[in-house]
DNA sequence: CTCCGACTTGAAGCGAACTTCAACTCAAGG
DNA sequence: CCTTGAGTTGAAGTTCGCTTCAAGTCGGAG
C-alpha cells in the first residue's frame, strides 16, 4: 500500500473528480497519465495537483481551454514548485476582481431600481452594465456569469 | 409612427435581444405576443419591461426556467406595477449577495495559498469551498458561475 | 401588381463540459 | 481457473441558451 502512482478510481476518489471528467481532462490536454502493460492508467500524485488547480480555476470563470494554456506555462523540465502554482492563481486574481466588482455594480444598481421599480431599458444604469451587449458569433452566450469567456 | 405595439424587429432593436432569442423566449413562456391577421407577432409595449428583467435576470445567474417561474408569479389580471417589478429584483438579491461572497472568499482563500503554494486538495480550503462537489444529474454542471443550472 | 425586406415555421447545429453506453480487457482474490 | 470489480475505447447523448438554415408568407412602397 501507499503507492507511488494513482488509479484512475483513486483519483477520482481523492480529488472529487468523476473519472469519466479526469479522461476528458486528459483527452483535452489538461493532465497526464503513464500506462501500465494492460493499458490502464497510473497517475503520478502531482497530478492532484493539476485536478485542484483545474477546479479552482473553474470557480474563477476560466474555460478548460484558457486552464490548458495556463498549466502548459508550467516549467516541464522539474515538477512545479508551490511558488510556481502560486504565479498561475496570481494570474487569474485580476479575473476575480473584475467579476466581483461587475457583480457589486449589478447590486448596487439593483437596489437602486428597487427603489424606483423602473427597468427601462435604455434610460436604466442596470441594462448595459458598461460592457455586455456585444454579441460575437453563435453558441450560446450569457451576459455576466460566462462560464468561461472573458 | 409611434403604434401602440411593436413588432419583432422593433422589440430586438429596442431591447438589444435578438429575434431568435425573442422566439426562444416564447417558446418557454417567458413572453407573449398576439398575432396578425397574417401570423406575426405583435409585442405590446409592457413587453420590453418584461425582456430587461429577463437580461437582467441572467446577469443575476438565474436560468431562464427560474426566470419564467419568477414572471409567472406577477399578478396575471392587471398590467404590473413598478413595486410588481421591485418585488421581483428583491427576490434576486439574496443570489446576488451569495454569489458575490463565494467569489469573495474564493479570492481571498486564493490569496491566502498564493501566499503558501499549496493547492493541497483536502487541506487548503480553497478546494471545498463550504457547498459544490455535489453532483446531480448529467449534463454540464460548472461549480461557481453556473449560467443558470443547478 | 410587383418588389423587397421583414416575417413565419420546424429542424438542425453549436459550444462547453461532461456523462452514458456498449463491448471489451485487466487485475486481484479465492 | 473463475469470478468480479475496475479499467479501456469510441460514439453518442445531455443541458442551456441560443443561432442558422431552408422554404415559404406578409406587408408596405412604388
Amino acid at each position: 500500500m501507499h503507492e507511488a502512482t494513482l488509479t484512475i478510481g483513486q483519483l477520482a476518489d481523492r480529488s472529487g473528480v468523476a473519472p469519466s471528467a479526469l479522461r476528458y481532462y486528459e483527452r483535452l490536454g489538461l493532465i497526464h497519465a503513464a500506462r501500465t502493460g494492460g493499458n490502464q492508467r497510473r497517475y503520478a500524485r502531482t497530478e492532484l495537483r493539476r485536478v485542484a488547480f483545474i477546479r479552482i480555476s473553474q470557480q474563477v470563470g476560466v474555460s478548460l481551454e484558457e486552464i490548458r494554456a495556463a498549466l502548459d506555462s508550467l516549467p516541464s523540465g522539474r515538477t512545479p514548485t508551490p511558488d510556481d502554482w502560486a504565479a498561475l492563481s496570481r494570474a487569474w486574481r485580476d479575473r476575480l476582481d473584475e467579476r466581483i466588482r461587475l457583480l457589486g455594480k449589478l447590486r448596487d444598481d439593483l437596489d437602486g431600481c428597487i427603489g424606483c421599480g423602473c427597468l427601462s431599458l435604455q434610460r436604466c444604469t442596470l441594462y448595459n452594465p458598461e460592457d455586455s451587449l456585444a454579441a460575437e458569433g453563435p453558441g450560446p452566450r450569457l451576459m455576466l456569469p460566462r462560464p468561461g469567456q472573458g
